[in-house]
DNA sequence: CGCCATCTTGTAAACCTTTTCATCAACCGG
DNA sequence: CCGGTTGATGAAAAGGTTTACAAGATGGCG
């Protein structure tokens, strides 16, 4: 396309050096007056900026974060995922997107990728599957980290000093067991979940935690994080009951789990919340429209996201290691889960 | 962080000179197999990579494309943004995330920024409100593209030899409408929209061309795009009717829109699809899993967005002013609308 | 054996800024 | 009136790469 106008073109057409052009752009040294208007003049003439890829290179800054997540289209990514963009635009940055799927490890090439881009920072949310790509995982961020700020959203533990926001996700289960429990539930069931073999601040965690406080020996597990896999599910919980009641409740590992379960629920004939009660998670933009309308989790992703961002752009100054704090989810009761009569919401 | 190693540091070790390096990291030019050997082992030795800041600037190629839409949140753009994004990826490019709102015009800094970042394209997706802002949207098109690769994403219209790709919007409406018509209904009404006054090859456009075919005066309509806002139009719809009957089928804008009627409906004690038929559009993750599932209509997408981006990059040689293709909606029939008898799905 | 074409490699310019250092003028206090 | 600041500006280096050009070596051919 068209040639851009450079610093040389300004200075030219204004009669100074390109020093001084730099420096009524960048504002940081003293110039006259006089000269800063003229120079502005031909600046605003040509609508000039210099060019980030130059100033990139030479202050060694590329006003570029980059975000990885599983995969944008899950809803609670998309939710992460706007509030770091819009968080990073109002900072000054921009956001460079990165979908690596779960499970899938970070190759060595992608990260190198990451450092030849030379980005200011970088964002990692995303859980992991089993302890092999967890270790890779892991690896991979310490490796990332030492070439360039990164903070963490949901790491499952403290590790090696990254920094790290947590959400509460023990705690959704924690909540939402509690929650049954004043409803008069003790046979809950889990269901969905990412199949993980170290249970550290995972739904699971928090459920077997909480399943052996209430006394109640857990439900087997299923694995699965979309509506298709939440329908079967509830399939597989029902077939491995093994003679043991049917779970008065569900607790299902998201809100698309819960969609699913539902669907599946209806399907056979069980009414929720009338047969059996059902906690979502996440409260999805979609939670409040489920038939009956889900009574769920909500992890303040926006908030966590923001802090994350504005965490990663301070780092670039600051000293982040071993930073580390701890979101708690709020219970947002909706109507999955029935009411005990002076509960019940004024209809 | 650490200090970069950069081509001086492997010429240095390897005893060549950074051209040579430059030659076996790139591969154009030919080299002496054993100075390649001998090069290749010192790269691989420190995983050196070329700074794509620097090798930006002086091949003047970023690699980095920008995606411009309005809110990620939305599925609608969540689906497009998973095939743009991947696609960029197959294509060894890295892509920018930008959102700006619906109704927000591009402002000038927004687009110097886009510049000053030497991207080597951008894809710009996201219908535009109104006739001024839509004015200054395509007015602001023009100017990125002026310098750069720009392709958009569901155009209304082809103007100035933008290139791009336009969605069935009215199509969807058009298919819709032609499926309710053979299930009986001629009372149909449109909910939810974006109330934009330029019709051409909207929603709206379709839904009035095929009611005027139809010969049935069209229903006053409402503006929307969210499920909220869709529990509104139907309250809005029924208030405005003024004596005249009921519809009996709802055209939703969107899946969204579709939800949040669904729940009004319910709420108002009108059954669906027994009292009301309703269809949907986009084809969201959630709709089969809506209570009834929705009818809605598929706009293939994913399969536009990827040839949106591979448009793109050969956009970087090739010449694309004037392209323009359009996709066709598939309808994708589910329970919302009820059934003929001899169309009804084996149960 | 001399000349030309071909390979291989190095030098330096170009890409576009920022920033350090130097220069020069003006100004201050003594 | 002079040495020392201070302020404004320019020259040049640095940042990390690609690439046009030059140069040296090698081989073929007459």
């Amino acid at each position: 396309m068209s040639e851009h106008t450079t610093i040389f073109d300004i200075a030219r057409e204004a009669g100074v050096s390109i020093a001084t052009v730099s420096r009524v752009i960048s504002g940081g040294a003293p110039v006259r007056a006089e000269t800063r208007e003229r120079v502005l003049a031909v600046v605003a003439k040509y609508n000039f900026r210099p060019s980030l890829v130059a100033t990139g290179l030479s202050r060694k800054k590329t006003h570029t974060l980059g975000i990885i997540i599983p995969l944008i289209e899950n809803p609670f990514y998309s939710k992460m995922c706007v509030a770091l963009q819009l968080e990073a635009e109002r900072l000054n940055h921009s956001t460079l997107l990165f979908q690596v799927p779960r499970g899938t490890m970070l190759t060595q090439d992608f990260m190198d990728q990451l450092i030849a881009r030379r980005l200011d920072g970088v964002i990692f949310s995303g859980d992991v599957t089993d302890d092999a790509s967890s270790d890779a995982a892991v690896e991979g961020m310490l490796q990332l980290r030492r070439q360039m700020p990164l903070v963490a959203i949901n790491l499952r533990e403290a590790c090696h000093g990254l920094p790290c926001l947590m959400l509460g996700l023990a705690s959704c289960s924690a909540l939402a067991i509690r929650h049954l429990r004043k409803l008069g539930h003790r046979r809950i069931a889990l269901i969905g979940g990412v199949g993980s073999a170290q249970l550290t601040n995972t739904r699971e965690q928090g459920y077997l935690d909480e399943m052996e406080k209430l006394g109640e020996a857990p439900y087997p597990m299923t694995v699965g994080e979309s509506a298709p896999e939440g329908e079967a599910c509830v399939t597989s919980l029902l077939a491995q009951l093994g003679g043991r009641a049917r779970p008065t409740a569900l607790m299902a590992f998201n809100d698309l789990v819960a969609l699913g379960a539902l669907r599946q629920l209806k399907r056979i004939g069980i009414r929720v919340p009338e047969d059996i009660a059902l906690v979502g998670c996440d409260n999805q933009f979609f939670a409040p429209y489920a038939d009956p309308p889900l009574t769920t989790l909500d992890l303040h992703i926006e908030e966590t996201s923001r802090l994350a961002m504005s965490l990663l752009v301070s780092a670039q100054t600051a000293n982040l290691d071993g930073f580390e704090q701890h979101f708690e989810p709020t219970l947002i009761v909706r109507e999955s889960c029935g009411f005990l009569l002076n509960d019940r919401p004024p209809a």
